[in-house]
DNA sequence: TTATAAATCTAAATTGATTTAGTAAAGTTA
DNA sequence: TAACTTTACTAAATCAATTTAGATTTATAA
C-alpha cells in the first residue's frame, strides 16, 4: 500500500497540485477556490487517507518544525524531568524533539550539534559541556537560534534559563551553618568549567565567610564524573578522617549524593549524626530515604518552559535577543541536615524517626 | 551566512553537482573521478564548511534514518530508562530517535504515531495503551516497521521486546508467601487491558493457587493513573481495615508503590510489620528507601537494545517478521518483603535496620 | 460588442540531494 | 584511420511539497 501524495489526490480529481496544495492548507478561499472545488479535494484527500509528507515541505519551507535537544546527561532525573517538560510544552506548539545526551563529552556534544544542524532543526536547546566559547560563538554568527539551559557560559551572551547556583549553594551551606555545624565539605563534580558548579561552590564560600568560618580548601574535593562511585568513597574516606574529620557535607550534584549515601550506609556511618548532608537537585529519593535528604529544588519544568518560550520567540523573530531567565531555587528542608541539632546541643544530635 | 549547498561546491569549482555528490559520498572512484578532482572536490567542501542537508537526502532516498519512539508515560523512571537505552543503541548505527509520551491516552497515542508516519520515520518503537489491534493490524498491512515493547497485543502477532509478566508475578507472590503471609493484596493500575498487568495477576493468582490458597477477589484493587494517590489511599484503607486486613501486598507498579509508600508512611503503618510489599519494577529509590523494598526487576537496557536490533532488522529487511523476544525478570529481595519472618515467627516479626 | 474585471484554476520553478543514462575526449587496437 | 574501449565527467529526472506568475473562463460595464 503505497502512500498517497498530493500529485495522487490531483491526478485523481483531474485538477492541479497547487489547487489541492492550496486547499490542504486552508488557502482555498484566499486563492478563489469554489467551495464546490475544496469540498471534493477534501474529501478525496479523507478518501485516500492523504498525510503530508513533512520532509518534502520541510524542504521546500527551509523549515523541519523540529528543535533539537542536547542534555549532558539523560539518566540524570534532573534532566529526563527537564526534557518531559520541554517535550511538552514543544508538542503544545506542534513542534517535535529530537533529544540526545552528551555524556558530558564536549567532542561528542560538538558532533550532536552538527548532527542536528545537518537535520535543519529549527532550534536547539542545549545544556552545554562546552569550556570554550567557540562552538556558540559560531552558531551566533550563523544566526542559529539556540537557548542554553542548566549551564551558562559567562564569556558568551546568549539565550539562557537556568537556576541562581549562587543562592542554592548559599542556601544550602547556611542552613548547616545555622544547624551548628562548622566543619563543612564540600563535593563537586569536574568538570569544575561548568558554571553551575563554580556559582554553587561559590555560594558555599560567601555563606561560610558571611558566617565567619574560615574556608579550608581541603574540604573541598572533585568529583570525575565518569567515575563517581569510587571516587566519593575516597573523597569521603579522606574527609572524615582525621585530621579533616568533617562534620557535614554540601554535595552540588545528585548523582554524587546518591553515591554518598551508599557509602555511608555500608560503613555504618549515620546521617546527620555522624555527617549532615545537604544536596543540590531535589529527587524523588530524597523523600524516601533514609533519613529524607535535604535538598535545594530546581523549578525543572519552569526551566524546560521557559527555554522552549525563548527559544520559539527566536524562531519566530520575536522578541529581544540574549534572553537570560534566572529562576530562584528553593530550600527542602529535610532530616539529612540535622534539622534537630539545635534543640539536643550539637555534642548530642538526635534524629527521630 | 547562508548554509552550503551541494551546488555552491558544484558551481564554485565549475564541476557538476553529480561529480560533488558522487566524491562526498565515497562513491568516487566507482565512478572514475579521478583522484585530483576527488581532493579538489573534498578540500572546497572542508573550505566552505559543508554539511549535506539531511532533509533533502531523505526525500530523495524515501528514508530518513530516524526512528520514532511512543512511550505511556515518559515520567516513569521505566520508560526512561528504555528510551535511554534505545536512543544509545539507535545512535551506535547512526539512527536518531524522535520520542513522544502517549501519556497512556489511546487517542493521543493514534495521534503521535500519525505524525511520526508524517514526519517518515524509518521505523517505531512502541509500548501501546492501545485495546483493540485495529491501529497496529493497519501498521502491518502498510508494511511499516514496528516493535511493541513492554505491552504486547494478544490477538495480533507483531515484533516484541519485553519481559515474562507471568513469571513475574508469580515470583513476587510466592516470595510474600514464603515469608509467612497468606492475605496478600494486589493493587493493579488501569487501564486493565493491559498485557502486562494482566500476566502479573495471572501470575499472582497461579502463586496463590500452587501454594493452596484461595484468591479473595477483594484483596485485588485497581487504580486509575492518573489519580493514584487518592486511589492508592483509598484503597489501602479498605485493605487493611477489617473485614479484609491483608498483612502483604504486591503492586504492580513502581509509581503506584510509591504513593503506598508515602501513605504508609504518613499513617505510621511499618513495612513490613504491618504490611509486607513487593513491588514490580526496581527503580533506584527502592535500594534507599526506608524499609528497601523488594521489587521484580526489568532489564531495561536489553528490551532496549533488542527492540533496535529487531527494528532494524526489519527496516533492513533482515531476519524472520513477528519476532518476540521475552525476557526472564528478576526478583530483588530486600527488607520490604519481611525477609526475617521465618526466623522469628511470623506472629513476631522483626527487621533490623 | 468589446474592453475590463472577477472568479477559478494551472504550469513550472523551487528546495538539496541522488542517480540513471548518457556524452566527450583520449587512448588502443586492427 | 576507422572502430572500439576507457577515462572522466554531466544533463536531467526524481523525491513531495509550496508558491509565483499567469492562463482561462465567465461576468460585468461601457
Amino acid at each position: 500500500m503505497k502512500k498517497t501524495s498530493l500529485s495522487d489526490i490531483a491526478t485523481s480529481l483531474g485538477v492541479s497540485k497547487t489547487l489541492v496544495s492550496f486547499v490542504l492548507n486552508g488557502h482555498g478561499n484566499k486563492n478563489g477556490i469554489s467551495d464546490k472545488t475544496q469540498k471534493i479535494v477534501l474529501d478525496k484527500a479523507n478518501e485516500l487517507n492523504y498525510r503530508p509528507n513533512h520532509i518534502a515541505r520541510g524542504l521546500r519551507l527551509g523549515k523541519s518544525h523540529t528543535i533539537g535537544l542536547v542534555v549532558a546527561d539523560i539518566s540524570n532525573k534532573f534532566y529526563a524531568k527537564i526534557a518531559k517538560s520541554i517535550e511538552e510544552v514543544a508538542s503544545k506548539h506542534n513542534y517535535n524533539l529530537i533529544f540526545c545526551s552528551s555524556d558530558e563529552d564536549p567532542e561528542k556534544e560538538i558532533e550532536l550539534i552538527n548532527m542536528l544542524k545537518e537535520r535543519q532543526v529549527d532550534g536547539m536547546i542545549i545544556s552545554t559541556s562546552q569550556k570554550n566559547v567557540s562552538l556558540f560563538s559560531k552558531l551566533k554568527k550563523e544566526n542559529y537560534p539556540f537557548v542554553l539551559i542548566d549551564r551558562k557560559l559567562p564569556k558568551l551572551s546568549t539565550n539562557f534559563a537556568g537556576v541562581d547556583n549562587f543562592s542554592g549553594g548559599y542556601d544550602a551551606t547556611e542552613q548547616l551553618i545555622k544547624n551548628g555545624f562548622k566543619k563543612i565539605g564540600l563535593l563537586k563534580i569536574s568538570p569544575v568549567h561548568l558554571s553551575t558548579i563554580k556559582d554553587r561552590e561559590l555560594g558555599y564560600r560567601k555563606a561560610l565567610k558571611n558566617n565567619g568560618i574560615r574556608v579550608n580548601n581541603k574540604f573541598i574535593k572533585t568529583i570525575v564524573c565518569s567515575d563517581i562511585r569510587q571516587q566519593v568513597r575516597d573523597a569521603l574516606r579522606e574527609l572524615m578522617q582525621p585530621p579533616l574529620k568533617i562534620d557535614a557535607l554540601f554535595s552540588v550534584n545528585n548523582n554524587v549524593t546518591v553515591a554518598c549515601m551508599e557509602y555511608l550506609n555500608e560503613m555504618n556511618i549515620r546521617i546527620p549524626q555522624d555527617l549532615a548532608l545537604v544536596s543540590f537537585d531535589d529527587i524523588d529519593l530524597f523523600r524516601f530515604s533514609y533519613p529524607t535528604i535535604t535538598a535545594i529544588a530546581q523549578p525543572v519544568e519552569k526551566i524546560g518552559e521557559e527555554s522552549v518560550n525563548i527559544l520559539l520567540d527566536e524562531i519566530n523573530g520575536i522578541g529581544r535577543k540574549n534572553r537570560q531567565v534566572v529562576l530562584p531555587t528553593k530550600l527542602i528542608e529535610r532530616r539529612s541536615c540535622g534539622i534537630f541539632a539545635k534543640e539536643n546541643g550539637i555534642k548530642n544530635r538526635i534524629i527521630k524517626l
